[in-house]
DNA sequence: GCATCTGTTTGATACACGTCGAAATATTCG
DNA sequence: CGAATATTTCGACGTGTATCAAACAGATGC
């Protein structure tokens, strides 16, 4: 039996583990993670990265937060809404943390 | 009155949190890192990713974890003694944690 | 259809950085 | 002092990547 259930710990594969670490390093990046984070379901339009970089920058850098699987992105009419990934990051924290 | 103790928290300058990200983000940085965090005090020279790097570029990786605060490196005769310094990694995972 | 809005893709550029060899520094030992 | 050991510094090279402008693609509305 496994008591699988909000605390189930995900093992992250090395190569997800470095694409995060990657994703997390850009500053840019993670203000964008972290704006993502403080909202439920985010447009992309309404980040504030767009104030300083251009929107091939941004649609860049959420490439990659997607690809590390940190956030997620559903599409609807011509928005993009992303959201927070919790279980990869929570994995990613618990690694860091098992130092 | 402050409640300081072992689990007083520390606030990282931006700086230092974007040193900690490109530091933890190369993996052979992480590996010697993991490396260090095993033992109490670890001799340089001890260091695996000596098979795969050149002294070179293990004195470099051990430079930018040592700037970033996550290493603390010890001089004793011709050895440097590398420990984990927790309260920073501590802060770094905090900080994560809080998204 | 045409214009507009949101976001992506592509190609180019510039800079950051991981890597090494070689030379330098420091320490211990004979 | 001279040789050996441990680590650092320097200079150079190649790759990775953040960035943008321009072109493209899909959705909405006139």
């Amino acid at each position: 039996m496994q008591a699988r259930s909000a605390s189930a710990k995900l093992t992250l594969p090395d190569a997800q583990f470095r694409a995060i670490g990657r994703a997390l390093a850009d500053p840019h990046r993670f203000a964008i993670l972290e704006q993502v984070a403080a909202l439920e379901d985010m447009p992309c339009s309404r980040l504030e990265e767009h104030a300083v970089l251009s929107p091939a920058t941004v649609s860049h850098h959420m490439k990659e937060l997607s690809e590390a699987g940190l956030v997620e992105i559903r599409r609807e009419g011509r928005e993009a809404y992303l959201s927070l990934h919790r279980p990869v990051l929570d994995a990613y924290v618990n690694r860091l943390a098992a130092l």
